[in-house]
DNA sequence: AAAGAGGAT
DNA sequence: ATATCCTCTTT
């Protein structure tokens, strides 16, 4: 074991002093050791050359052919197979045609003013187009999802629009239990009870589960024997066993999101998320690795550390330049006082994650984002307020196909707040934030109001006109921020958002919307008359009925005010329905007989529909 | 609320 | 290297 070995020059044993801990009984049968859990198994998965696959999937083209995904005149992502030829997202298009004339070049897809959907064009052009990575976001939800599906009872937190990690620590205690039955309790005759250490692990078959990384340095010229079968100088432990069983779970959602995807991942499987990150570029593409412990020490010390996420920018840089230094071994000298005082308090997590400690969790989170942002930068500065105007119709009407699209998975979704960015001349760029009104239908005109409205506070009436102040815009911004799931209210009114999206929820624009309230208004003519209220009182128990809390604060449309309301009193006068049908069953009126969780006009299809449940249900 | 910093691809 | 996107912190 390397730990007996350290060479007293270096710090090793002190360093990497977790590496092989003892497992009792208690730690694999008590549920709750988070990050400290010795058994813990975290994976993190990306898919190759992303949106490079997602345009070599949507084109049906052979995925050997060399593929590039262009953005102006720039590329955004390059296929492994373009990759051969030298190309890389540095370059400019013209300059990869000239290393490999037979690429495919695809341009991101982009849309302009009045056009509802981005469209893919040869050659769009950036004075009226934007681009559009919508495709990219749809497709990584995809992904996501086969994640949740494929693998129950794992922790996933969706990294980027390419990578996830996936804690595997449950999933590979079930199956533990299950495949080694014996664990369940200690023997009968343990003198320590729960506080056992594990008998010996079984031998380990690593094959076809990735390739293992060596605990020995990489193969120079005389030590050169690494079969991927683990015939180490290091003991297998239990914490191997769970390695190698979530190297089997991931390695068939892997297939399997290949086979119904079709994409490539690569995938890195270790003890925590920074060496797990590490690990998935340690081969690719499509490739598996597993980072044993008793491998971490020979594999993190050679390591730039600049490698290492969060390190890759400005404090990665601060720390080679103060130590002028770039592997993970030359900073491990560095005591961890000395980092403190250069670098604050903070540093400490520097200084555990190159010993390989990384205390972070991996927390669900779902493909739902807090913010959402339209962008678009002016090669050529705009100077007029027309022109302004028009590239905020742009921005919002991507914003409302996105914000409408992320609602048809979740329907509660609303954007607290609405910000424009504007850049003028170098460098200074202002915003002004708005609360964002909570509508149903989210239009593009809803979206650009708000923003004109912005724009108006933030750039004033000046304009290009004579005898006003000029000015030059060089880039706009679009964003919603503080997007949430109102939990609240759903919990509180039950279904209120339910159906939406399901149905025919694309007939939405407003002529459309007011049609549907009216077709109601037979119900909720009462209420809308005593408009903004957030209660009222019921004729029959004389009782003050409130909205839910969530839906009491924030910033309502009257509308909707008003039709929450409504909704509201027919759910109360249904509870006197209920009361007074418990009390004297029903045994006349026909066929349709009271059941409490299905009322009987939500059958009856419009006219009879006002409750809350079907609040938002169509537009 | 506004601005900025930082990081990723 | 640039355009775009996202999150978090500071003021």
């Amino acid at each position: 074991m390397w730990k007996g070995k350290a060479k007293a020059t270096e710090l090793t044993e002190a360093d990497f002093d977790d590496l092989d801990p003892v497992i009792t009984y208690r730690h694999l049968l008590s549920h709750n050791l988070g990050v400290k859990d010795p058994l813990r198994v975290v994976a993190l998965c990306d898919s190759d050359a992303f949106y490079a696959a997602c345009e070599q999937v949507r084109l049906k083209v052979d995925p050997a052919i060399p593929l590039v995904v262009r953005q102006w005149d720039s590329l955004i992502a390059v296929n492994y197979p373009a990759r051969k030829f030298g190309i890389s997202r540095m370059d400019k298009a013209d300059d990869a045609l000239k290393k490999c004339p037979e690429l495919k070049v695809v341009h991101v897809a982009t849309y302009k003013e009045g056009e509802k959907e981005p469209g893919y064009w040869d050659k769009p052009d950036t004075k009226t187009h934007k681009v559009s990575l919508d495709h990219y976001r749809r497709e990584s939800v995809k992904i996501y999802n086969m994640f949740k599906e494929g693998l129950p009872g794992a922790e996933i937190e969706k990294a980027s629009i390419d990578e996830a990690f996936v804690d595997f620590t449950r999933p590979v205690r079930e199956k533990l239990m299950e495949r080694y039955p014996y664990l369940s309790q200690p023997p009968t005759d343990a003198p320590d009870g729960l506080d056992t250490p594990l008998p010996p692990p079984p031998p380990i078959s690593w094959d076809g589960l990735g390739t293992v990384i060596p605990t020995t340095p990489e193969p120079t010229d005389d030590n050169n024997e690494h079969s991927s079968t683990c015939e180490d100088d290091t003991l297998a432990t239990w914490h191997d066993v769970a390695l190698s069983m979530a190297a089997e779970m991931m390695g068939k959602v892997r297939v399997d999101i290949h086979s119904k995807l079709g994409y490539t991942t690569s995938a890195g499987i270790g003890r925590n998320k920074f060496l797990a990150k590490l690990t998935a570029s340690y081969r690719k593409p499509n490739s598996q690795s597993i980072l044993r412990n008793a491998a971490i020490p020979n594999y993190l010390k050679p390591m730039p550390f600049q490698k290492i996420r969060f390190l890759g920018g400005k404090l990665g840089k601060a720390l080679a330049e103060e130590y002028d230094v770039k592997t993970v071994g030359d900073l491990l000298t560095i005591s961890l006082e000395e980092m403190q005082r250069k670098f604050g308090e903070n540093s400490i997590w520097v200084y555990e994650i190159l010993r390989g400690i990384d205390r972070s969790d991996v927390k669900e989170k779902s493909a739902i984002t807090k913010s959402m942002l339209a962008s678009k930068n002016l090669p050529k500065p705009i100077v007029k307020t027309s022109e302004g105007h028009h590239w905020i119709r742009v921005l919002a009407a991507e914003l409302a196909l996105r914000l409408n699209e992320a609602r048809e998975a979740s329907p509660t979704l609303w954007p607290r707040t609405i910000v424009l960015h504007i850049r003028q001349g170098y460098q200074t760029s202002r915003s002004k934030q708005a609360a964002f009104p909570f509508v149903r239908n989210v239009t593009v005109d809803i979206i650009a109001a708000a923003g004109d409205k912005l724009w108006k506070e933030l750039v004033g009436a000046r304009d290009g006109a004579p005898g006003s102040m000029p000015f030059k815009v060089s880039s706009v911004q679009l964003s919603f921020t503080g997007i949430e799931s109102m939990n609240a209210a759903q919990q509180s009114i039950e279904g209120f958002f339910k159906n939406r999206g399901s149905s025919d929820a694309e007939g939405s624009n407003l002529k459309r919307k007011r049609e549907d309230d009216t077709s109601h208004s037979m119900d909720s003519d009462q209420a809308i008359s005593e408009l903004p209220t957030a209660s009222f009182t019921c004729d029959r128990c004389r009782k003050r009925i409130h909205l839910p809390e969530a839906l009491r604060d924030i910033s309502l449309d009257e509308d909707i005010r008003a039709e929450a309301l409504a909704a509201l009193r027919t759910e109360h006068s249904d509870f006197h329905l209920a009361q007074e049908l418990s009390k004297a069953p029903d045994k006349s009126s026909g066929g349709a007989k009271f059941r409490p969780n299905t009322p009987t006009r939500k059958k009856n299809k419009q006219k009879e529909t006002s409750g809350i449940t079907k609040f938002f249900s169509r537009q």
